[in-house]
DNA sequence: GTTTTCACG
DNA sequence: ACGTACGTGAAAACT
């Protein structure tokens, strides 16, 4: 028999602090669980024992008022950010089948000790995985320690112990009773170190022996009178310091054989923490071991030919095919189909109803076929957004695995489809219960497809005009490479920081400011602050941002423009934990307009022949729902009043007309106002501003005093979500922050930020999510041409035949504006041009 | 696969 | 004392 007992606390203290922190999407911990898994299927694999104890400590709560009261003291606390995840990793290894011991008033040390112990009495042998060095006095013939170093795990036998301290593993304890142990609180001789005592230990064999031979010529003067005066401590030592054999625990070894556990909760679980792939190593993939544990195996279905009259409830999703594209299917009860593009848009505008998992391609294939997709009613993807907009992914797997939904049946031809239709039901009503259906109704649902119906239209661009800008960005590059590798003396990359780092700080030996990871920060900030030092900085600078716009707007664009002329980006809808969308592929949410070279981009953004773009605009949306929110009667009367807003809040805080406002009170007020929504500190404002700290912060103080509600308003949401635990928008979409439960001031400082932003974020992207479907339809119901082709979080744009313009300047300005009323008036401005920056 | 940098609201 | 603004995506370098 081959045991293997791992010392839990010390294997799990070893993950948590040799990995950083990782947390799920909505931030529970979860790098001890993962690492302690590493440790444990490394071993498995390593070793082969035939059975497997995991020992963990559980100390008797009176024990800290006993005599021993400093004992062991300075290990009692947990950060919390492990705490948290001891109860889940227990759980886990439970379910995996793991035989789990611990004692209360038990070390997991003695633990190991009497296992050990007992299994060689049986006659087996013994291996003890610690990341604890005083476990090694339990080696012997038939007892090895595995060893975990930062580096490697190293198996240590009496031969191991011989080689590295020249003493028998036994002696160990003599050799801590006199050296003593800090972390464990054995106090040992004051005065006696390591050296000291090995050598003492060696020579005379014991602790004992050491006393019997206290006159001994090879005991110096001052050893042998610490050693006389300390004998009692010494004493107390060896006894703290031996590790038991006794403990009153299961000691036969063939109790800890794993056992069958209970793999489907275990499978649970690892999705649950997002861990998919350990799934795998666990064995545990979906079937498998519900298979086995079920009498019954699942029944297997094949797909059916497609009924010509379809009623009631279709269940919708892709599979993936083996040609790496993927393939829809249908599901209603045990019957799965797989229709073709063609069947499907007919399905899709026809009389059953569709329950799809991510609607937008399919809302696609029903524009592209001339319908609309009046079919589709739920979509299980946007119902899970909803539900956890913080989840890294969203699959029917393994939310299936996350919302305990088992297979009906399987299907080869598509896997997921045994749980569909369950994980469909079961997010509907904890969508339900949450109260965010209406969200998905009335707003994410049709959203997804006006998404569909931008992606499919597109945004048709001059690629000519690119391509001449691009040329005239990669002459300028030249000339500009030139120029820096004359000044530094050689040619290097500057776009790899290190290289240029070497460049700046060393060959140039500029002063360096902050650091990064891997060196010297090149940030545009650092180089900012190095210019008076060498015109150089100015070249890079004007590298970087003439690099940027060629690779990332000038090639990307390229490479992005379809056959038709026009770019066709992809809106994620279950991206942003704030409920804002996301564009990638190209992303067109972030073309240059800060700066004057950047935005000439925006003019390679056309209307078709004959067609102009109509720009609309939100002015200052969050603003104004802060202003809502919040109550504040002086901030909602300068929106009512039509006043500039930054001028206005300039001159509430100064008692000054708003005349007397100067730009630069004006700019601070700005940065101020937005700040206050971010929950900047004085810092940063300072910083930002160019003032002190200390100037900030009282700046920060006036505008509280100035503003109460507003300083409530934060108070109170904090407040609201640490109780809650979570914070939700005007319109009820929830976001949850476990970040406010954390132990740690940083985690737990953003997480107020995002307490405080989410709602204000949030509500501004419901509005204009809102205001996209309003204009959607209405366009459709007044049976115009003009089309949405591009949302950028408080802007959308349409691009419109020339006899449609004042049409669409309206029906824009009236859906945006009546989204909702507010105490505060929603205002837009609306442009119209030729081109992207001509209509903004 | 992660980090650095930088583009946007 | 901490470390210092929310939310995104892309490219290139680096590990």
């Amino acid at each position: 028999m081959k045991l293997m007992v791992l010392d839990g606390n010390s294997l799990v203290n070893r993950a948590f602090f040799g990995i950083k922190l990782l947390t799920t999407k909505d931030g529970r911990y979860t790098n001890a669980i993962y690492g302690f898994q590493n440790i444990l299927l490394n071993l498995l694999a390593a070793h082969k024992p035939d059975a497997v104890a995991i020992a963990w400590d559980e100390r008797a709560p009176t024990f800290r008022h006993n005599a021993y009261d400093g004992y062991k003291a300075t290990r009692h606390g947990m950060p919390e950010e492990l705490a948290q995840q001891m109860p889940v990793l227990k759980e886990l290894l439970a379910d995996l089948g793991f035989v789990q011991v611990s004692k209360a008033g038990w070390e997991a040390d003695d633990i190991l000790g009497t296992l050990a112990a007992a299994c060689e009495a049986a006659g087996g042998t013994t291996l003890l995985a610690t990341g604890d060095r005083d476990s090694l006095q339990l080696v012997d013939d038939a007892t090895t320690v595995l060893l975990a170093t930062n580096k490697e795990t190293l198996p240590m036998d009496p031969a191991a112990i011989r080689e590295k301290y020249g003493i028998e593993p036994p002696q160990l304890i003599d050799v801590k009773s006199l050296m003593g142990d800090a972390s464990d609180n054995i106090p040992g001789v004051p005065g006696i170190g390591e050296k000291t005592a090995l050598a003492l230990i060696s020579k005379f064999g014991s602790l004992q022996g050491v006393y019997d031979n206290i006159e001994d010529k090879a005991v110096k003067p001052g050893q042998r009178a610490k050693l006389t005066a300390n004998r009692d401590k010494a004493d107390l030592s060896y006894m703290l310091g031996t590790i038991r054999k006794d403990a009153p625990i299961e000691s036969d070894p063939a109790a800890y054989v794993r056992q069958p556990g209970d793999p489907a909760a275990a499978a649970q679980l690892l999705a649950a923490l997002e861990m998919h792939k350990m799934v795998a190593r666990w064995g545990l993939e979906e079937g498998a071991a519900p298979a086995a544990a079920d009498a019954a195996p699942l029944e297997t279905v094949e797909p059916s030919p497609l009924p010509l009259l379809l009623e009631g409830r279709f269940y919708a999703a892709q599979s993936a095919s083996k040609e790496g594209d993927s393939a829809w299917y249908l599901v209603q009860g045990k019957d799965v189909y797989l229709p073709d593009a063609d069947r499907l848009a007919a399905i899709l505008d026809g009389d059953a109803e569709i329950w799809a998992f991510d609607a937008k391609p399919l809302y696609r294939l029903a524009l592209e076929h001339g319908g609309i997709g009046k079919a589709l009613r739920f979509d299980g993807k946007l119902a899970a957004y909803l539900l956890n907009p913080s989840a890294s992914g969203y699959e029917v797997h393994s939310l299936a695995a996350e919302y305990g939904v088992h297979a009906d049946f399987t299907c080869e031809a598509a896997p997921d489809a045994g749980v569909l239709a369950g994980l469909c039901d079961a997010l509907a009503a904890a969508l339900d219960e949450s109260g965010q259906r209406k969200l998905l109704d009335e707003m994410e649902l049709p959203l997804a497809r006006v998404l569909a119906d931008m992606e499919r239209i597109g945004f048709a661009v001059d690629a000519d005009g690119i391509r001449a800008f691009g040329d005239s960005l990669r002459g300028e590059l030249d000339g500009i490479l030139n120029n820096i590798y004359t000044e530094v003396g050689y040619e290097f990359n500057v776009n790899s920081p290190k290289q240029l780092g070497e460049a700046l700080f060393d060959k140039l030996g500029l002063p360096p400011r902050k650091k990064n990871a891997r060196g010297y920060s090149t940030d545009a900030e650092t180089l900012e602050s190095l210019r008076p030092y060498s015109p150089v900085i100015d070249e890079i600078l004007k590298y970087r941002t003439y690099s940027k716009l060629l690779s990332t707007y000038v090639d990307g664009l390229l490479n992005a423009t379809a056959t038709d002329g026009r770019v066709h980006s992809t809106f994620i809808q279950t991206e942003a934990r704030t409920g804002r969308i996301s564009s990638t592929e190209p992303n067109l949410q972030n073309i240059p307009i800060r700066t004057e070279l950047g935005s000439r981009l925006r003019g390679y953004f056309v209307a078709g022949q004959g067609e102009t773009l109509v720009d609309a605009d939100y002015s200052q949306i969050e603003l104004r729902i802060l202003a809502h929110i919040t109550g504040d009667e002086h901030m909602q009367q300068a929106f009512l009043n039509g006043a500039d807003i930054h001028r206005s809040t300039a001159a509430k805080i100064y008692h000054i007309p708003e005349s007397e406002v100067t730009p630069q009170l004006r700019s601070a007020s700005k940065a101020i106002n937005f700040g206050i929504m971010y929950g900047k500190g004085a810092f940063s404002l300072g910083k930002d501003l160019g003032i002190s700290v200390k100037e900030a912060d009282a700046f920060l103080k006036t505008y509280l005093d100035t503003f109460p509600k507003v300083d409530g308003y934060m108070k109170d949401c904090i407040a609201h979500a640490k109780d809650k635990g979570y914070v939700e928008t005007l319109f009820g979409r929830r976001r949850a922050l476990p970040e406010l439960a954390s132990s740690n001031f940083q985690v737990r400082a953003s997480g107020e930020r995002m307490a405080r932003n989410t709602p204000i974020q949030g509500t501004a992207a419901d509005i204009i999510k809102l205001a996209m479907v309003h204009v959607w339809q209405r366009l459709r119901d007044e049976k115009l041409q003009a089309r949405l082709l591009l949302q950028v979080h408080d802007e959308l744009i349409v691009e419109a035949p020339d006899a449609e313009i004042d049409e669409v300047k309206r029906i824009l300005k009236e859906e945006m504006e009546n989204v909702v009323h507010y105490s505060v008036p929603l205002t837009t401005e609306v442009g119209t041009g030729k081109t992207w920056l001509a209509a903004h």
